[in-house]
DNA sequence: CATGAATGAGAATTCATTCAT
DNA sequence: TATGAATGAATTCTCATTCAT
């Protein structure tokens, strides 16, 4: 029907504007972003962008929405998807190089850097990428830590306390570094793997059963 | 004297225009904050600004490496002064927890912000701001932590890597949240000692002589 | 149609533009000139002058280079159709008339002014004048003068040079008070007639075949 | 005496400015030059320049007036000073080629630039530049042909119109070239020295006694 | 009298958003 | 419904000129 062609063109126009809204607000922030490159990268006039998204703050939001959840869903079918092998290090340490790969991924240092910026301006959207993000790998980690209490291999008090842990001494030296000297490629995979070892190793030192 | 009187006025007016620039460009970011609304908050003419700043750039950069300098002493000298009680685990949970309180001010957490937005497009002022910060309190704990070992009560292969373990273990879940949720009030002094009183205790379970 | 009438607007307003353009830049000079006044006599707002030309330099040399091609042609087809009636005195007369009459037009002289007041910074405007103006009067006056040798009736060892000569012997006297006094009303046709008449009998003497 | 001293030290300052004017105002236009840049160039404060000049306009007035006498009495000086060594075509050469290399400098390149360019804004610095230059040297010129058509040399039946005839057309090609083409380094002097024979031989060619 | 600051306007561009076609 | 044009204000920066000290 005219109905459905219709509808699914503009869908593709739809999708046309987030994909260069998101390449454009990631490169350049949102303040550096204008309307007028959105509707030309995406191919449409400025009136089609206001006809699907109210203003620039609600296109705004959407892309970090968006690119969140479409961002966070891998990092914890990797976290959650934990190795049994019976080495606890070496399951542990798989986890962590996954973790560390997924978050140092360029697209991911980006948003971090955009709604770290931004969360003044629009609370919600650090609300979300927060729970989304660290929020919801720290709930994710507490439960397979939680499985390995109860195997008797660790001995967390308080299991979101250590998953937290965790997840900040695998990832803080690098993504801090990214984050503040600006540099959004993503260090050797080699150089990741031994920032991820190397907290997998402090982790258990401090959490291990004695 | 003449010369005197008009060198302190012109120094005065430099600094209301820094100190003006400081509090607007850290609320409202580099692009958020206009040269009108500096010199009117400054209280002198644009022109008077564009005589001592050559450029919004220069001035922004001037706003954070001042910035950088003057908040990055006074971490340091509590990161240097580690009581030396005996009490080893005190020791430390008093330095974390002077530590995390000046981390969290929140001129430091706007700052930070503000890099980590424009680190991008100011690289040199991410790398200072790394240096002055994170890098120095890193190298600084390194030598405590050397101190300690030498007193046999640690056992750090790594001491710049046990440093950074420490530090980011001390501040990295406040600190996450603040950048994140955009809230630069810091957290009631009770719940940051809290956060850095279990770090400490992490840091310990791992590195300590067993 | 809808499209037709929309280039025609598009294409009327660019025009609209571009006249506006060049009254203010052939009167007023380039920085004489501010973007607005351009948009108000043009009865456009100043994006439309945006969007059609990226900024004002461009407008500038868009506005040379057209009317030195509008400009250039009328010259030429005067030069190369030189009469032959067999008194060469004469028909020489007839072009060195033509050609100084329109050389001396309020908008040539307006322009050759612009064009050497911007020359430092357009060096290609400049190049642009002088190939399709100088340049090019006598390249078609060589050939013209070449016509005449091989009947016998000049002998100019080199063309080029000849046609130079009589091009400057011509015109110099008259142009170059335009230039220096500002004056862009053209003389008298009797006047310019008498100047173009000299220059004739000047360069008769000089390269006639005695 | 203080006065003396005081007089001396303001003539010193006013030399100063104007030289800086001069300077900027050859090189960037009228209005590419700034009433900052000048005080800066010439080391005082702008209200010194304010009191000695009391506009822009003033200022500018000033230094092309300066400049004009300061450049237009060396140029006479060769004209009027003609050897008389009894080979005439040799003498004019002599004359010619001092011409055009003094008008093919740089400074007077810039300042008949000058002129032009704003010589709808004051038409009284054209008209001063116009006198003190091509009519002066014209008006030199034509005592000079008076002089050799009194030995018999020449038959020039208007002088004025003679010398007008020599002054172009030794100096028109690379005149024009220069002032279109905004190249204020003047041809090598071989290359002028060619211009100027070939002017001078035509010019012979044309009002030599036969 | 001379210096730095102020004024007040105006320059080129750009932006988010809204009309008209 | 979708497009180009318009709006109207804002941005950075500059200028000629004039106060105040």
């Amino acid at each position: 029907m005219a109905n459905d062609s219709e509808e699914s063109r503009s869908g593709r126009k739809r999708a046309a504007i987030l994909q260069a809204a998101t390449t454009l607000f990631l490169r350049n922030g949102y303040r550096g972003t204008s309307m007028d490159e959105i509707a030309a990268l995406a191919g449409v006039s400025k009136q089609t962008v206001y006809k699907q998204f109210a203003d620039k703050e609600r296109l705004f939001a959407e892309i970090v929405i968006t690119t969140v959840d479409e961002v966070a869903g891998p990092i914890h079918d990797e976290v959650l998807r934990l190795e049994d092998s019976g080495d606890v290090e070496a399951d542990l340490r798989g986890l962590a190089r996954q973790l560390l790969r997924q978050v140092m991924q360029p697209r991911i240092l980006q948003l971090r850097r955009l709604v770290i910026a931004e969360a003044g301006r629009f609370p919600e959207l650090g609300r979300t990428f927060y729970e989304q993000g660290p929020g919801r790998t720290i709930t994710a980690l507490a439960t397979v830590l939680e499985r390995l209490a109860e195997r008797g291999v660790l001995q967390p008090d308080d299991p979101l306390l250590a998953a937290a842990h965790f997840n900040w001494l695998v990832m803080s030296i690098p993504l801090n570094r990214a984050m503040l000297l600006g540099d959004d490629e993503p260090p050797a995979a080699a150089d990741l793997n031994r920032y991820a070892d190397a907290g997998v190793r402090a982790f258990l030192a401090a959490y291990a059963q004695s």
